[in-house]
DNA sequence: TTAACTTACTAAATCGGTTTAGTTTATTTT
DNA sequence: AAAATAAACTAAACCGATTTAGTAAGTTAA
């Protein structure tokens, strides 16, 4: 059973290359190749089990059928469900998906984009850095077909999709408020990302909405290399002082889990002592001890929204307006933060 | 900044394409290319930013530089967090991967190995569903370099790396019984897959050797797709009856996380009414309620492992002996089992 | 001083497809 | 019956690299 090529198809069958090539890719009929022609090379390529050599196919077409996806890491659930949204779609639609991580290194991020350009895919999706202006100019020059998500360059005009970060964090911090929380901290990533920027903007326009200023000292920043230690650290300072906070707002789902690791140590009640609310949410959310409100994030949606956009892109060669999606998060209520204080 | 081919270095450069390439692919010395010339080319390429087409380098060289890694859902944690070390570990070797889930639809997975070879990847990694010994058997005949992990072809000898599954469970079945638990549910998907039958045989030899017959009627198997109801079904039957169980194992994460759920809405306490345990975990069982006592699988050694063999095999023309490994799993300990019972 | 090596290159074939620009034969139209 | 049109193909160029098989000029050896 040796490998079989376009040109053993064609000698078989005493026929051209070319009208090989014209029947398998649908072209048959265009191009005026008869009708028994047609069914005997259909017959002999299924028969023989004949697959085109993609590296030739796309070499000779100048595009691959393969999208790139460039995300901060592909072991974070949040990115490991986008994916599979977005590799399943791809999969419809005959595309198949090259995916690197840059575990938020905008060195690797640049190499990844530029090694994924090298590769030929024909488009990519990038939960970015937001360190890579010069980058994201270039393929916009060279109007090469992309979309961001998660994670887009507000200064630039790209296509993306994003969800309403601000609009989240105020929500569900006015859930809080609205519960009797009166001394809420925050707990979050250092800046440079602007979903998280958002997350702070929407906690404190919550916090001003009810009249409150937001006191500095009660917004503690994480570095993400040290974020275990970073957040008992952050927490025992926002908790054992002379104005404690009575409720705590996690920016990422990873900060709430190991928030929540920490209170249980430190022996502080959730929701008695300090309530807690998780940006983003784990699956076993539900689950935990206590269960945990969070703000999700439409991880179908987002694959969808990313897939259509992209590949109408890739489809279409006149130049469309940028298209920008913001979709809304869900707030879902636990028990984390009890239920309405009397105090 | 138009795209530059090989050509235009070239041509720039006034020197042949040979002498580029040979150059840039390092073998300037051996070709006896003069110093000067490789030092002119180097310079100019790197100052112009030159990247070779991976697809034209791929089709003439028969090798693309990618690996595809074939598994059953890219959005399970254990899945995403292997693809995660292998993609690290593959790309620190210089190749991508190519990933896609088959969603334990062996149909799918026939496609997507036959779609990965005919892109040509240099090697598979494929966590199978067990249903396509006739692609396993094409693949080892055309000495095409793969590696299972997870699910392997008992009957067909290849490269594999999996967890001792057996002694996993037979540990953990071990633990609840000398913990006082006299009888032992075990909630498990319909059969099929090896890792699976393995955990089942490890629960009954951890009975036997208690002198305790496993009791057909303390085994739940469950349909993978309707799996929500059917736990909360199996755990009603297990524990409201006659002979009510006073332990559960649970084979996978997601189905020790929904009986968790299942529990809980039942009103069952664990571990008083009832101990569970989880085989292979989710990194938030230490802050549900109660955390769940584990057998966690070595995560970043089984993506070693693969990766290693893998690479080996690609880089060998010889043809050497299979390489299987059975990796040790871990008993994390929790309070889901609860201490001594004294009864 | 000429044959035999080296050195430093290059032309052209090749990888396996796609596609453009024809070609040949048969059929209509005028 | 000649010109025009259509039907059913095919030869060869091309995609952008790698690689084999040379070649020309300069050195060394006999």
């Amino acid at each position: 059973m040796k490998k079989l090529y376009l040109k053993d198809v064609a000698r078989e069958l005493n026929v051209s290359k070319t009208a090989v090539s014209l029947v398998l890719n649908g072209k048959g009929d265009e191009n005026k190749i008869s009708y028994d022609t047609q069914q005997k090379i259909i017959n002999f390529a299924k028969k023989h089990n004949y697959i085109p050599n993609q590296l030739a196919r796309g070499l000779s077409r100048g595009k691959s059928e393969t999208i790139g996806l460039i995300i901060p890491n592909i072991s974070d659930t949040f990115y490991s469900k986008v994916a599979g949204v977005i590799e399943r779609k791809a999969k419809e639609k005959g595309y198949t998906v090259l995916f690197s991580s840059s575990y938020e290194d905008p060195k690797t991020e640049g190499e990844l984009i530029l090694s994924m350009l090298n590769r030929q895919v024909d488009g990519l999706i990038i939960a970015s850095t937001q360190q890579n202006k010069k980058e994201i100019e270039f393929l916009k020059k060279e109007k090469f077909p992309f979309v961001l998500f998660d994670r887009y360059y507000p200064e630039n005009e790209t296509d993306y999709v994003i969800v309403d970060n601000f609009y989240g964090t105020k929500k569900v911090t006015e859930h809080l408020l609205n519960l009797g929380r009166k001394k809420v901290g925050f707990i979050t990533l250092k800046p440079g990302l602007e979903p998280i920027a958002q997350r702070l903007m929407g906690y404190k326009e919550a916090l001003k909405a009810h009249n409150l200023t937001s006191k500095e000292t009660y917004v503690k920043e994480i570095g993400r290399e040290e974020y275990f230690s970073e957040v008992e650290k952050a927490i025992i300072d926002l908790t054992a002082r002379e104005q404690a906070v009575d409720a705590i707002v996690f920016s990422t789902h990873y900060l709430a889990s190991q928030g929540l690791r920490v209170l249980k140590k430190l022996n502080l009640k959730v929701p008695d002592d300090v309530a807690i609310v998780s940006f983003d949410e784990l699956s076993a959310f539900d689950i935990v001890e206590p269960p945990v409100t969070s703000v999700v994030q439409p991880v179908n949606e987002i694959g969808y929204s990313v897939i259509e956009i992209l590949l109408n892109k890739i489809g279409s060669t006149v130049k469309t307006e940028f298209q920008t999606r913001v979709l809304k998060t869900k707030l879902e209520i636990r028990s984390s933060c009890g239920s309405f204080l009397s105090t």
